[in-house]
DNA sequence: ACAAGTTGTATCGGCGCGATACATCGGAAC
DNA sequence: GTTCCGATGTATCGCGCCGATACAACTTGT
């Protein structure tokens, strides 16, 4: 119920821009994430079809995308649009802020959506994360202490690097987080909207 | 045959010091290559009879590990250790550099286990992931150049951040690169362990 | 006119993960 | 002294994801 894995979460967002069919969700999906991590099909379709048996999108015989070439027997393809279910489901998500937010796989897909996000959520999934990383970054360097002698310098050197990772990674959200703290608002570089967002009880 | 899994090579790795039980080469591994990605036991166990199916190690009744404690009904533990054809098969993919040693999830295992590599192949396994990282450099920056205006601003902001990582990881390699040019007999970055590092066929 | 590449849907086997179960042992609490 | 908790230890089940693969129709280059 409250489940929703992050494959599903991501075609939520996706299709709540616009209907799409398999192909164009793989690149769409693909690019928004970076180009590794390039999810398969053997993920994608069953993913659809889980959703549509949930009730989340349904499936339409074509997408409306190209208005040219009319008639004719168009290749076949699928579009699947978001139902009132979906989209109740996708607000749901996107107004909560739990631990499912933050973990490795999850956190990306939540941020490349934060444009949905209302400020609040944002600022709490931003530091929600951060505290993850702070537990891994003792993690890390206590394993560093315990090990000093006996890992060889290979290892201590992959370990080193991974620690300086999670470090900037950690600076990166320290901005990230000083930025949403001073313009809650929503302010983004070329996203005008003066919508809906704040009212009430923002800031801290 | 040449398909060795990561796990499979991983563990080979561990049991090549010493005969481990599941318990111990989790943690062994866990801590290896960094506390996250700690390996689950729903994998090393269907990992290990796999390996015990295929001759790679064989189980012995218990493991020699505390010589304290003699007698009395030791707790119900399996220690398992490399066959013949389990060194065999490690020794012929530590000698081997192919693709599959520089992907995502098996560069860190191969590297964690350089001390049993000789110098021609080590550098080989760094110049490999290297370049592979700097294909995704060019995806990475296309896609961005691509996706310009469409992209709002957070995604931009994490493809960037995505990006710069794997920067990040590429200077770490010339540097890497570097130094196992300069000292190519078995010397470490900064390790003074004037110790048991190498012994016997190092040195291509 | 024909080949080659792109778009498009779909499934299969296998593996890794999280959850879960169940046993034993050491030590701390009371 | 006994009771209970947490670490040690082995094992499995369901399920999601991936890579490989197959197949079909459209498009473009030559």
């Amino acid at each position: 119920m409250t489940k929703t894995d992050v494959l599903t979460l991501a075609i939520l967002g996706s299709l709540s821009e616009r209907p799409l069919h398999g192909y164009q969700l793989r690149k769409e999906l693909g690019s928004q994430l970076g180009p590794f991590r390039a999810l398969s099909y053997g993920s994608l379709y069953p993913c659809l079809k889980r959703m549509v048996a949930a009730g989340l999108i349904a499936a339409d015989g074509d997408a409306g995308d190209e208005p040219v070439r009319a008639s004719a027997s168009r290749r076949s393809r699928i579009a699947y649009r978001l139902t009132d279910a979906g989209k109740a489901q996708l607000g749901e998500e996107l107004a909560s802020a739990g631990a499912s937010s933050w973990d490795d796989d999850a956190f990306d897909v939540r941020f490349s959506m934060f444009t949905k996000t209302d400020s609040v959520t944002r600022l709490r999934i931003l530091e929600g994360r951060r505290s993850r990383l702070a537990e891994r970054l003792e993690e890390v360097s206590d394993s560093m202490r315990r090990a000093r002698d006996r890992a060889d310098a290979y290892t201590s050197e992959l370990q080193r690097h991974g620690l300086e990772r999670v470090e900037r990674e950690v600076e990166w959200l320290d901005k990230l987080i000083d930025q949403e703290r001073s313009a809650p608002g929503g302010q983004q570089p070329n996203a005008a909207t003066g919508g809906t967002t704040s009212r009430g009880e923002n800031h801290a």
